[in-house]
DNA sequence: CGGCATCCCTGGGAGC
DNA sequence: TGCTCCCAGGGATGCC
């Protein structure tokens, strides 16, 4: 689920208790994620200050004061759940890290993901630039790198579908299965139409639409967690407006037509085939 | 190399 | 109630 605003809330609210926040505990209950996690984690971690956090793509990245990084990346299901108090280890917790705020605050932070397709990390800042998963991400949706030129760019002598190429995080970093439906709406463009049928008011368009949802999300998501924080602290799932996306069967809200449910790349696409060509 | 199918893993819902 | 099948929002890998 979690896709560039969600990561980008789940940040948001860490941001609120990593602030110069001390490591007093770290605990992993299981290692085999994605990958196996770093024997490093839990020896290096301890007592290190954590700096506020920020978003690459859709990885979480937690700087500390003595030159390392936290990664979490919430593959397909994974949450940060952030809580106070006593915590009651639950099915599917892999990673949980207490800690002390600067103002004496004591927070549990926990690392949960049924199907580990998740990752965590911690290493040293000089690898930042060549780390295996953050070396080959494209350019920020939000950022000002993320225009036709580039676009152009990356498109040229492709035959993928527009689909498929927004949701390259060599290309573009954030955008999964459910936005590249949304922003295709948004724009008016048929998720099945190839880059290499793409003019620049098309480009111009899905910049637009993409910046546009995104933002949309992210507000939405900054709402839900300040009026809508589960008791379990759970992040990183939200009530999202979707127009297209597991909308099939039912009417497009632009026209009388009816949102259909296709398959591509083996990921359900939904689209409105009289809005979108 | 690009594009596509397959696979990793667990859980939830539909259908019988 | 229980079984089977299909599906799920990410992404690496291997094959053609």
């Amino acid at each position: 689920m979690p896709e560039l605003p969600e990561v980008e809330t789940v940040c948001l609210a860490l941001s609120k208790i990593l602030n110069n926040s001390e490591v007093s505990n770290i605990e992993i209950f299981r290692k085999d994620l994605r990958w196996t996690i770093n024997d490093n984690l839990e020896t290096d971690l301890k007592e290190k200050i954590l700096k506020k956090p920020y978003r690459r793509g859709k990885y979480i990245l937690i700087p500390t004061s003595k030159e390392h990084i936290l990664l979490f990346h919430l593959g397909m299901s994974g949450t940060i759940k952030i809580l106070s108090g006593e915590y009651k280890v639950f099915k599917h917790d892999h990673v949980k890290i207490k800690i002390e705020t600067e103002d004496n605050n004591f927070f549990t932070i926990v690392y949960n993901d049924p199907r580990r397709f998740g990752y965590v990390d911690f290493f040293h800042i000089s690898k930042i630039k060549n780390h295996f998963l953050l070396k080959k991400l494209g350019v920020e949706p939000l950022g000002k790198d993320f225009t036709i030129q580039y676009l152009q760019k990356k498109m040229y002598n492709k035959s993928k579908c527009v689909k498929n190429f927004l949701m390259d995080q060599s290309i573009i970093a954030g955008i999964g299965n459910i936005y590249a439906s949304e922003i295709l709406y948004e724009a008016n463009i048929s998720p099945l139409r190839t880059v290499d049928k793409l003019n620049k008011e098309h480009l111009k368009s899905i910049i637009t639409a993409t910046k546009f949802i995104l933002k949309k999300s992210i507000n939405a998501g900054g709402t839900s967690i300040r009026n809508h924080l589960q008791p379990d602290g759970n992040l990183g799932y939200f009530v999202q407006k979707l127009k297209v996306y597991g909308k099939n069967k039912s009417k497009c809200n632009k026209c009388n037509n009816v949102i259909v449910l296709i398959n591509i790349n083996n990921r359900s696409t939904y689209y409105c085939s009289n809005c979108q060509r």
